[in-house]
RNA sequence: GGCCCCGUGGUGUAGCGGUCCAACACGCCGCCCUGUCAAGGCGGAGAUCGGCAGUUCGAAUCUGCUCGGGGUCGCCA
């Protein structure tokens, strides 16, 4: 045995104790005669004693040793002397005074400190991984991420579920995101493909009657990154067999509540978690994954202003567009410098630019305002009682500043929603001690797709709509309501599940509306539907972003931080330098030949 | 694919046309020190400023291209 304790275990009642520990030297205070370690590992650190005069030979040894040697240290744990205790350290009052000393590896000087407040780049952190790793909050963060994957399994397995593993190598599924692909040696020229999802394996599991199904699956998607975006990530899978929407939420509430019970006890959990319909979620907060902690929900002001004398707003309105705005409570005062801020800050989430409208505080209420309490690029020239109006429509009081974008209606529903977020950011106004879960409910079947000319399923093609709406298949596909849902926390999306089509005619349909012949389709599902003709129960399940919730409940906001060894914006691993050229033997076997890019 | 920000010793930053063969902090190396815990004192080494090309009498500092990193819009069924 190399130790007896961790080394952020002993404690005063251990004081008398001959202890071996072992651990990566954090740091070395050497006084000549008297030397102090602090011994580190994941359980936290100790302070151990090196004295010339009571242990010579271990007390020369020790001045040799550098930061984050590896070494094992026999000594006896003693309380320390008064006044020499350290309140920061939970191992603060006690210290090992050691007797013997061995070095069990030397390192290289560190290219940065193991500290928790660590400011070193990202691509450096990477690189270094093994040592970033080392640091408290990465440990934290894994440890956290080890008790959020145990409380989801313990809820799963007693609410019934079974996990089951589904395969990584498979089919390339034309839908939705680009695959990862990986050569077959065996068929020339044919690729599997990495799953994005295991969704049409669980549903097949439906199909086989496992019943209950859940699984920690790796998915790969092979798009750009984002801050909350991995090219591969976990989701908690789960699909169910004969269930109905409201069984599904149930079981997500359940699940959801136990992970952070679990987890994070001292965070607050309003239940039930609330539902909200699609269109409220676009009407009230122009996002179908709002923050709902605090309001400052987004008006509609299109058509108040479409005559208002404004050209912007005028042609917006003509051309079918969208003028939302929301106030900022107390903020007339706001600088010409800060809108400007705000300015860029809209143009980075798409928007033509956004138009500032400050109400001075000095009058007593809106209908007391004139003309000279209002600063806004509009003000000279829109009526005062079209500005009162605007006002009115917003809630907006005398001292508030009301922000409003104008554009095509998707456009101005992403840029005033990332302003709201970033507003309530400003102004304090999410509480980060509160967990306010959401079930997004109703979502449209499909949304019109530009670039292709057509429509899209939402979700995926195998979600069901609503049954009410099936008759709309044929006159107003834009109008029907899936039985999909989101799951969605303090303004994160964390999955999206749904009823699955069970019926061959709704099936067929849907997939006529999204412009799949019957050859594609066979292509492409024939599998699954073939299966769904030998008995498929009614069932539906979620796929839920496991690294998203985890990086909530660690208070992280990069998805980076509660992943191991995750990749760098362009998909890159320093640490391997993965991707990377094979050799020419394995491009031999595998039948591929590497060429230049047309450029 | 678009937009924005960043790139200076090991790490993080300062310098933003000559006074910079580059400053500071931490780290590193050496010496001293028996109670420190971001130990302390003294001394020392270490970057030609991501790369390339230009502008200029002169560039870390300006311009263009390029590479790398971060954020974001598109994208992510």
């Amino acid at each position: 045995m190399y130790r007896d304790m961790t080394c952020g275990q002993p404690r005063q009642s251990d004081s008398g104790k001959t202890i071996t520990l072992s651990g990566w030297v954090h740091r070395r205070r050497d006084h000549g005669g008297l030397t102090f370690i602090d011994l580190r590992d994941f359980s936290g650190l100790m302070q151990v004693v090196f004295n010339e005069d009571s242990a010579p030979e271990a007390h020369a040894l020790a001045g040799d040793l550098r930061s984050e040697w590896v070494i094992q240290v026999k000594g006896t744990v003693q309380e320390r002397r008064v006044g020499a205790d350290n309140p920061d350290l939970p191992t603060g009052t006690v210290e090992i005074i050691a007797s013997e000393l061995t070095v069990l590896n030397r390192s290289e000087t560190p290219p940065f400190e193991v500290e928790d407040d660590l400011n070193v780049a990202d691509e450096t952190r990477l690189r270094y991984r093994f040592m970033d790793l080392r640091r408290p909050r990465m440990y934290r963060n894994m440890k956290l991420r080890h008790d959020v994957i145990q409380a989801a399994r313990n809820y799963m397995v007693g609410e019934d579920f079974l996990e089951i593993e589904t395969p990584i190598l498979l089919k390339s599924t034309p839908e939705g995101a680009r695959d990862y692909v990986v050569p077959s040696r065996v068929h020339p020229g044919s690729f599997y493909a990495l799953p994005q999802s295991p969704q049409q394996l669980k549903q097949l599991l439906m199909v086989s009657g496992m019943d209950r199904y859940f699984q920690f699956a790796h998915c790969f998607r092979d798009e750009d990154l984002r801050a909350d975006r991995q090219p591969e990530h976990t989701q908690i899978d789960f699909e169910m067999s004969f269930v109905e929407q409201e069984d599904v939420l149930q079981i997500l509430e359940g699940l959801y509540t136990a992970m952070v019970r679990e987890t994070r006890p001292d965070l607050e959990v309003p239940t039930p978690f609330p539902r909200m319909t699609y269109a409220e979620a676009i009407e009230r907060y122009g996002s179908d994954k709002p923050d709902v902690r605090f309001g400052m929900e987004v008006s509609r002001l299109t058509d108040i202003v479409a005559d208002s004398g404004f050209g912007v707003f005028e042609s917006v309105a003509a051309a079918g567009g969208a003028v939302r705005a929301i106030v900022a409570p107390g903020c007339a005062d706001y600088t010409r410098r800060q809108t400007d801020e705000l300015i860029e800050f809209v143009k980075s989430s798409g928007a033509q630019g956004l138009i500032p409208m400050h109400i001075a505080a000095e009058a007593d209420s809106l209908e007391e305002v004139t003309l000279e309490d209002i600063r806004s690029p509009i003000r000279n020239h829109v009526s005062l009682e079209t500005l009162k109006e605007m006002a009115r429509t917003t809630d907006a009081e005398p001292g508030d500043l009301m922000l409003i974008i104008a554009g095509p209606e998707q456009v101005v529903n992403v840029a005033i929603s990332n302003l709201r977020v970033e507003m309530g950011r400003r102004l304090g106004l999410a509480d980060p001690g509160v967990f306010n879960f959401l079930f997004v409910v109703d979502f449209p079947l499909f949304e019109w797709d530009d670039d292709r000319d057509g429509w899209a399923a939402m979700h995926h093609v195998f979600s069901s709509p609503r049954p009410q709406d099936v008759g709309m298949l044929d006159s107003d596909p834009g109008a029907v309501l899936g039985q999909l849902y989101d799951l969605v926390l303090n303004g994160v999306e964390l999955g999206s599940g749904s009823i699955r089509i069970v019926d061959r005619a709704i099936q067929e349909k849907v997939f006529e509306l999204i412009g799949h012949s019957p050859e594609q389709v066979e292509e492409r599902f024939g599998h699954l539907l073939r299966a769904f003709q030998y008995g498929a129960p009614p069932h539906g399940g979620m796929g839920l972003g496991l690294d998203r919730i985890v990086m909530l409940l660690a208070g992280e906001d990069n998805i980076r931080e509660v992943i191991a060894f995750p990749k760098t914006q362009a998909a890159v691993d320093p640490l391997f330098e993965a991707p990377g050229a094979i050799t020419d033997e394995q491009l031999e076997e595998l039948s591929i030949r590497v060429v230049e890019s047309g450029g």
